[in-house]
RNA sequence: GCCUCCGUGGUCGAGUGGGAAGACGCCUGCCUGCAACGCAGGAGAUCACCGGUUCGAAUCCGGUCGGGGGCUCCA
């Protein structure tokens, strides 16, 4: 099977032991689940279900950010806790994915869970000599790390126009770098705080998912993934500070979903554009909405239109009239270990029917259930 | 979809209007017990495709196809 990785910047052979370790960057739960979420965690679930069709056995974790700017945020403007607003959101996230028919997480971690381990990952950073303590935070020395950029590949004027148009965290006077990150920091008074050695406060923003990869996976993990968003800074931070503490290779390869448009820009919770699974869900078979979704290539940003769905329900309908059958399925087979080929897995689907051939079992390579 | 960069022998890659560098790989010879290394020589490119400008286009212009990056946030 061959795979584009981000930070080789080519497609190359992807050929795991028999247990594939994943970790996928999870939502942060403050608002529904939209398109762009499905489109991102049903990549995975295709992938994995190819890698259990090769034979491997697949540990997906996704991790839930419950503690965070943005969640604090809204959970200040609505006047309710921010875990009950988390809890709700996690609850509607996990029925949209269950009625997508993903395969259920390995494991699904949420940040608050993960303090303790913050805490001693952070310290094995301190140790190593690649962080500071100033003004009660806790930075990454970037200076002191100089692999950073290797999973972006973004020059240094690229990296700081990104992280300045980020909230002005640049300007903070107690970096020693602008491109220093943090690790702990103080929380607001009405902030959620946890004691550490540092002060009370909080985690940063990227230490949640290098502490729960560490913890349910371990020093190396085979395949990270998550939404093009998040290349930088989340996992260039990420793989930084994870190697820092390690000293061992973080992750074998990077694989990024995509940005799924609508109005010409990106489909986001901040700017409201947004297509949710839940209304999807009122109007068409959910089988209809992953066929939607993996009709397109993980790799190519695409934009919503009004066609998608009525296009998605004909094509389940001409395969749910096909039937049974193994029609298409090598083709099938071929086109994922190309790079998750899901667009040419669906034409060759879309072929063997056509030619009179049932499809049940590639489709089902899809997570597509034909006799549901 | 929009913006932007790119598409040169098997591979990588220089070359921005006038002789298509170089590297790796490959072939032959010398060297060697045989090889490798080294040395000498050699083959291999209608410069993605179509059209245009020009005396002349890899190079400029238009289009097509293919690829990278971005489209600003946390998928």
């Amino acid at each position: 099977m061959r795979l584009y990785c981000t930070s080789k910047g080519e497609v190359v052979p992807f050929e795991p032991g028999e247990v594939v370790t994943m970790y996928t960057c999870g939502i942060t739960p403050y608002d529904a689940t939209h398109f762009g979420h499905a489109a991102t965690y049903l990549t995975y679930d295709v992938l994995q279900r190819r890698l259990r069709d090769r034979g491997h056995d697949t540990k997906c974790v996704r991790n839930i950010t419950d503690v965070d700017d943005d969640l604090l945020r809204k959970a200040r403007e609505l006047g309710v806790h921010y875990l009950d607003l988390a809890a709700g959101e996690i609850a509607r996230f996990d029925g949209d994915m269950e009625a997508l028919g993903l395969i259920p997480s390995w494991s699904e971690p949420r940040a608050t869970s993960a303090i303790a381990d913050i805490r001693g990952f952070i310290g094995m950073v301190l140790d190593r000599g690649h962080a500071y303590t100033a003004g009660g935070s806790v930075y990454f020395d970037v200076g002191s790390w100089d692999r950073f950029g290797e999973v972006s590949h973004y020059d240094r004027d690229e990296m700081l126009a990104f992280a300045a148009e980020r909230g002005g965290n640049v300007d903070d006077p107690n970096k020693r770098d602008p491109l220093d990150f943090v690790l702990w920091q103080p929380s607001a008074p009405d902030e959620p705080f946890w004691e550490s050695l540092w002060g009370p406060g909080r985690p940063g923003w990227h230490i949640e998912c290098s502490a729960l990869a560490l913890r349910e996976l371990g020093t190396t993990i085979d395949l990270h993934g998550g939404g093009s968003d998040l290349i930088f800074p989340h996992h260039e931070c990420e793989s930084a500070q994870s190697e820092a503490a390690t000293g061992e290779p973080f992750v074998r390869h990077w694989m990024h979903q995509a940005m799924v448009r609508m109005d010409g820009e990106k489909m986001s919770k901040s700017l409201g554009n947004l297509v949710f699974v839940s209304e999807l869900r009122k109007e068409w078979d959910t089988r209809a909405i992953r066929l939607a979704a993996i009709a397109h290539h993980y790799r190519t940003p695409w934009e919503w239109d009004d066609e998608i769905m009525p296009t998605a329900a004909g094509r389940l309908d001409a395969w749910l009239a096909a039937g049974p059958g193994d029609g298409g399925l090598a083709e099938a087979r071929a086109a994922l270990d190309d790079d998750l080929d899901t667009p040419g897995a669906v034409a060759a689907i879309d072929a063997a029917a056509a030619a009179g051939r049932g499809v049940g079992d590639a489709a089902a390579l899809l997570g597509v259930d034909l006799t549901a």
